[in-house]
DNA sequence: ATGAGCACCTGAACGC
DNA sequence: TGCGTTCAGGTGCTCA
């Protein structure tokens, strides 16, 4: 579901409600959400272990590469007066998945029925609940050791992949030559988190759109001024879907506080197969492409002549 | 080493 | 009304 735009709303909110927080306890109502798609074996001595993890910490700050989010965790409570360390050792990593949801609330607020975990905060004598809803648990979450990976500090499951292009650490130069040695499908590649992060289905049609790039173009055998538009494109969009929230077709995207995004209106591409191109009026294809369906106007984005 | 395909889940929408 | 099929914003493992 959320892709960089989206997940930068929900960690701008739980940044806002949960830094300087404590945690001060937590309960894992479905395990999976511990696991990963491909290990979801996980048993109580797992569960247990998270919480241990967790509790009496400090949540120092929230943090995001690409889709992935983390929590920089920071000292146990009863540790003494001694200071912060210098650099932040442990994360509490937060992947929405397809389906995912951070949502603050207070204990008594009911609890919706695809929640899979909650964790107790507390600040002073004000008390919250961050909660994980997660519908098709294709989400995580995990407790990570952080390590340095393209310039900087992040969980080590985070560890492979790339910059996204809203960080600092992004070099567009890099990203340019990674992507100019792909023989994949163009679509295929901008999907790929380790040559750039962040970029999901929806970016990555409105970015070759917008470049008037075909889906299929293979990037070795495209001109690097053409790449560089795509790339040049997918920030662009990216950024101008985080200025209105990010992008909410039903109420299975919402931030934080529950609020949908508004950039569904701004999409040229996505979800309109079979309709008017909204430049030329040629009618959207929808294919298929690396298992993903693909939106795209055959007249603005010619085919490649080499296939 | 790269790339393709599929598995991992739940629920909504659609056709018959 | 009910049943089967298809699709959905992502990732990671396995195999060629």
């Amino acid at each position: 579901m959320p892709e960089l735009p989206e997940v930068e709303s929900v960690r701008v909110g739980v940044h806002e409600w949960t830094a300087g927080t404590t945690i001060t306890g937590a309960e894992v109502i479905d395990p999976r959400i511990l696991g990963t798609t491909s290990q979801r074996r996980i048993d109580a001595s797992a569960v247990d272990g998270f919480i241990a993890a967790v509790t009496g910490r400090r949540i120092i700050a929230a943090e995001r590469r690409g889709k992935f989010m983390w929590l920089t965790l920071g000292e146990d409570l009863g540790a003494g007066p001694a200071a912060e360390p210098a650099a932040p050792e442990l994360s509490l990593l937060v992947h929405l998945g397809m389906s995912g949801q951070l949502r603050v609330h207070d204990a008594a607020d009911e609890i919706h029925r695809h929640t899979r975990a909650i964790l107790r905060l507390e600040r002073g004598s004000e008390s919250l609940q961050l909660r994980f809803i997660d519908q098709r648990i294709f989400g995580h979450l995990g407790v990570q050791p952080l390590v340095h990976a393209y310039g900087r500090l992040v969980p080590a499951s985070a560890n492979h992949i790339a910059a996204d292009p809203l960080e600092p650490a992004f070099e567009p130069g890099l990203a340019l030559e990674q992507l100019a040695r792909k023989r994949t499908v163009v679509k295929s590649a901008l999907l790929d988190q380790s040559l750039v992060s962040g970029i999901g289905n929806i970016y990555a049609d409105e970015a070759l759109f917008r470049a008037g790039i075909h889906p299929l173009a293979i990037p070795a055998r495209t001109r690097k001024s053409r790449l560089a538009a795509v790339l040049d494109s997918a920030t662009r969009v990216m950024s101008d879907a985080l200025a209105v929230g990010g992008t909410s077709f039903d109420a299975l995207y919402v931030n934080v506080n529950g609020e949908s995004g508004y950039f569904d209106r701004a999409l040229l591409v996505y979800g309109r197969g079979g309709q008017e191109c909204v430049r030329c009026g040629t009618e959207i294809e929808k294919m298929t492409i690396g298992g993903r369906g693909s939106h795209f106007c055959p007249n603005c984005q010619k085919p490649p002549r080499y296939r």
